[in-house]
DNA sequence: CCGAGTTCGTGAATGTGTGCACAAGCGCGT
DNA sequence: ACGCGCTTGTGCACACATTCACGAACTCGG
């Protein structure tokens, strides 16, 4: 037992399951069943939505009753692999590592910092959110000796392709990115990127949009090709 | 001139035009062309996907030669609403509200940080990154002077709202939200969350999907000997 | 001026995600 | 035991996104 059929799980679906579980994780211990509607109000979706996300996991609603919370919370925990924690190394002490470092969500969430590096002897030494900065150069030692699979990168752009480097090397099989930066790492190793201006770029794109009501919008059929002599 | 058709830009499109144009900026000053296929090769995707997402701003390649970068950062810049700087109020001047103040990569890519903004008197008058920290309460003030549209929450999840509350008020139209928190907000305010834990939370999901290689998947072409059990 | 070699732009095919709408299942009151 | 109200789970249609594949348009050498 213990291994149900595995079904493949969309990954629109994966990247909302974080999402529901902390919602649930903080409704009150006295709500013990909640329906699609109510969750997906909490999580700004819409109740089709969250049914359909919740039946990849397997049938754990009751119909006229909703989904009881506790079971739900264990069932999501376990599909995104919260059954134990997953200790991550911070690559880069600067403002950024340290602030990730001091975040409580990590830790809280099943992500405690198992060390940060860095290369300038100034940092090194110094404790952040409980946990001493150690120089670059002991980057595997830590890897392997706290079983490090998941790295983050805080570096400046110029150096996040050596310190993922460094990770793979180590044996990190997951970044996740913070520099402006496309990193080139093997097939089988997973990146994700956050870029704190890609996202203000969007943002200000839809700005933009909505200060021009003037003209246009309209002509949205498009048949031909507005030549340009 | 100065207005082409206006067609409606994909929104995944639009998420990767940010990344395109931080790649042609970086480029050698010496190179005056470029092929779809070398700028996916920076970016990390595929050709055909890289000629779609700029043939949605028009016609600006040459069949044989490629995309003159100049001309193409001009467009996209365009395109994004880059012509001019969009100044920001970041609201929480904790860890990660300092972090973000001190980020060259706000300023340097049209999002200069016109104001911090903090309830913690010990906080209030310190300089970050060259701006100093106000109370809260000046907020609506800043944001009408500064002609501030778009607002950064970096608040502890249980002031998110109120924050959101505020900026709204004030006048912001767009929210890039760091708090776990789902903020509601009038329909017409755009926002985007980043929540840095649900991004590990998403590593997470494919670290132990890949860790469990025992059975299933496996069962493929000549002798499927894998039978566990 | 022509042919070979490039590279864009885009129609069409495929893959992925969303949302409606409704049958099936459950609990409760009578 | 039965019917009613509620809520799930999902088939289906549609929308959106990705990728392929190929004609069109350009450069360059001879």
């Amino acid at each position: 037992m213990s291994d149900r059929p595995r079904r493949r799980i969309p990954e629109a679906t994966v990247e909302r399951l974080p999402e529901y579980l902390r919602i649930l994780s903080e409704l009150d211990d006295d709500l013990d069943h909640i329906s699609s509607e109510q969750l997906a109000d909490l999580a700004g979706v819409n109740a089709a939505k969250v049914r359909k996300d919740l039946s990849y996991l397997g049938s754990y609603g009751t119909r006229g009753v909703g989904y009881e919370v506790a079971y739900l919370v264990f069932q999501v925990r376990r599909e995104l692999g919260l059954t134990h924690d997953w200790p991550v190394i911070i690559v880069g002490a600067g403002n950024l590592g340290q602030a990730l470092a001091n975040y409580a969500g990590f830790v809280d969430r099943g992500f405690p910092v198992a060390g940060i590096v860095d290369v300038d002897p100034a940092k090194i030494g110094s404790v952040i959110g409980g946990v001493r900065v150690r120089h670059v150069d002991e980057l595997a030692t830590l890897v392997r000796s706290r079983k490090v699979s998941i790295g983050v990168v805080a570096t400046p752009p110029g150096a996040a392709q050596d310190a993922a480097d460094l990770l793979v090397g180590a044996g990190v099989t997951s970044i996740l990115n913070f520099a402006p930066t496309v990193l080139s790492v093997p097939r089988d190793v997973s990146v994700r990127k956050v870029d704190l201006a890609v996202e203000l770029q969007i943002l200000g794109f839809h700005e933009q949009r909505r200060s021009v009501p003037s003209l246009s919008i309209v002509l949205d059929a498009d048949s031909s090709r507005t030549a340009s002599a």
